[in-house]
DNA sequence: TCTTGACCTTCCCATCATTGGAAACCTTAT
DNA sequence: ATAAGGTTTCCAATGATGGGAAGGTCAAGA
């Protein structure tokens, strides 16, 4: 199976699955004589996985843990839990921050006139000082 | 006012001032006799609006138009109104896909035994391939 | 007046994950 | 044989920020 091939297998793009190369998240594909990357299901299996890891938000060094955790013949399940709970917990706090966001606009928002009147508390509030954000 | 008064004044970093004049967020400083940016009060009042901005999660490229905006006297509060809108859509859309991944992972740690043994849901699901993510 | 230390300048590099392009090479089908 | 399309490597850029080097400037103290 050709780079292309794999890449469509996987979802991953061939380049970015020579970037994972390049950077040692995959181990280097067996060439063709020419020197064509050759992957097998094993591979795209692999790659998938990354594929997955991203989607889920996670950065590419958790996914190398993962990466480890899973072709660890002894991984510990307690350890990719962990992982998996500490990605969690980041993402709430995430979530937190976008939603106290969302809401601190939403507000504004609500309190503009959106009419074609130059009082707008949106604008004025980005001009005030950071305490006064949010009263 | 020097860049480094400025910067504290306002709670943007020197570094990211000067990023900000050369990607022509903000106008190029005034200078000193011996090439010193120099800052008024209204400078640093821009570079808090910026500041804030950035807290909220604006791009860059957003605040830019709320600083076209702000300093537009025609400035219809309908226009400000839609960007931060537009922003709150697009805040809520990135919550809902952060929400998802949590509680993929919080139900994959759950069926997760977390003891010693190998047998772990949240490897195996992530080399599954992707509509088979939750269930 | 000289020195010292804190400040400023520009320029380059690095991050992280990803995309884009260019130039050259390979494969396959017509 | 040629054209199309896949592949290779290398180089550059993104966005927002931090780090650092090399050199110029300013203010205060000896």
């Amino acid at each position: 199976m050709n780079i292309g091939e794999a890449a469509r297998a996987s979802g991953v793009s061939a380049k970015m699955i020579r970037y994972y190369e390049s950077i040692g998240l995959v181990p280097a594909a067996a060439r063709t004589n020419s020197g064509y990357r050759t992957y097998g299901n094993t591979e795209v299996q692999i790659l998938r996985f990354i594929r997955r890891g991203r989607d889920l938000g996670f950065p590419v060094e958790t996914i190398a843990a993962l990466l480890a955790l899973w072709r660890d013949r002894s991984r510990q399940s307690s350890d990719v839990k962990r992982l998996a709970l500490d990605h969690v917990a980041d993402l709430e706090r995430k979530i937190a921050e976008m939603q106290a966001m969302a809401s601190t606009l939403r507000h504004l928002a609500e309190t503009c006139a959106g009419d074609g009147r130059p009082d707008c508390p949106i604008l004025d509030d980005l001009g005030s000082s950071p305490a006064k954000a949010c009263h």
